[in-house]
DNA sequence: CGAACAATTGATCCTCATCAAACCTTGTGG
DNA sequence: CCACAAGGTTTGATGAGGATCAATTGTTCG
């Protein structure tokens, strides 16, 4: 089915827009479809267009001249992201941002987005509210991972995925993205090895069942104190 | 002396307001005195107020509960800070700041800012370049500190503090805050014993000469080569 | 069924935090 | 002017947490 301008009302920064404004940018987009794997664009690329997710997942990496790569964000439908060109006409992208599952997007032209700004105060405060909730999570991972160990940070990890797309099942809560061991190394800031590692640890304490590309928190108040430092090195068990 | 108005076209986001505007917000602010130590507001504090810094110099910083203290940001005379507020109205401040020299700060309602930026979007766009901005760096230093080992992020600091305020002179490249190897430890994510090893080996290497509460760097070129581990472990050396 | 890929597990090593102790400044009061 | 205190700094010894590498074991798909 084609998208509709009232399916933009689900984007936050959209909702106050008049229904003329989302018809002109509507109008004035492309929807594209991308593949798993395929990048929407890469970090150093001029920010031409900004992006709304209708479908699927991406997430934005950077990758480190050392071939390091860290996953700062999954984005998720209805998520506007890519937006820094629409704030600073001519600057590139500071990150790389590719589809972890077959996906469409609308892009829309950077300077449409900035021109509109320019006279839609409200649609300025509204990305700019965005931006600010993404700075505060930034700034909390930034010291999480100065001040805590691996094992809190994948815990935390592990609940933000589970609030943002967790499924309440029998078992738990199913986080069913395709994340790979080297995914979620990725967002914890470390390595496959050590995913694996503390995963075995956790199921055999009973935290999580972890499967081929998927976890289930089958005790989410056991993951949280792991996550807080409470549950800490079990120095004796069985 | 008092603080003209047109002091505050050094503030980035006021060089375009009008004049008029100018001397609204000066009239209904506060210009507050802080001594060094003394904090302006804590995390968690609803944000009544954003601050634009005359002189001095104050820091952001996190902490935590076990004590652990993470600084996010220097800022310099005529930044603003704490403008969590002016965006989201009602919102908590995600840091604390503390004056690390005597200052002066012009303290803005939020209130008046969110409404001012409601019918002036120029004044939204510069606000949201300044996060833009930081939005950046913050984003730089999350994936340092997960890829790069300690003295490659002690380097970047230390290239960052002379691109700030750093001052020429003979000797190299001065950086003459009141930083104590504790302070720069809590801005590399790091301890002041690791940072006390590091500076002791790069003075014997030339790199940089160090004293007490401040540093010269004698060897920019060298400095930029460590942090981006060319200059790598020196395994032998003399 | 075999190929390709994902995940596990073990052995090893290295970086860095931690703790303890000595050392060096700067300022204060006798 | 010296003595002493207080805070910043240096250095050493030690250990723990994870990264790294290699080898093995699932799992999915053509």
């Amino acid at each position: 089915m084609p998208l509709q301008a009232s399916d933009l009302r689900r984007v936050r920064i959209f909702q106050e827009v008049s229904e003329e404004d989302l018809h002109y940018f509507l109008s004035r987009s492309i929807l594209r479809a991308v593949e798993e794997g395929e990048f929407l664009f890469f970090q150093g690329d001029v920010a031409e267009f900004c992006y709304v997710l209708i479908s699927g997942k991406v997430k934005l990496v950077q990758s480190t001249p050392t071939g390091h790569v860290v996953n700062l964000r999954v984005i998720h439908a209805w998520q506007v992201f890519g937006a820094i060109g629409a704030i600073k006409p001519g600057s590139v992208y500071p990150v790389s941002a590719q589809a972890i599952l077959p996906s469409t997007v609308l892009a829309i032209r950077s300077t449409l987005l900035n021109e509109a700004m320019k006279t839609r105060p409200f649609l300025c405060l509204a990305l700019m509210q965005q931006i600010a909730g993404y700075v505060h999570e930034i700034q909390e991972r930034y010291r999480e991972s100065v001040t805590e160990r691996v094992e809190q940070r994948i815990a935390r990890i592990l609940l933000r995925l589970a609030q943002q797309t967790g499924v309440k099942t029998g078992a738990g809560v199913l986080i069913e993205l395709p994340f790979s061991r080297q995914d979620l190394a990725e967002m914890a800031g470390t390595t496959l090895f050590t995913i694996s590692r503390t995963f075995s640890r956790w199921e055999k304490q009973g935290l999580v069942v972890s499967g081929r590309k998927q976890v289930i928190l089958t005790n989410l108040h056991g993951i949280v104190q792991v996550a807080e430092g409470i549950l800490g090195e079990p120095d004796e068990e069985q």
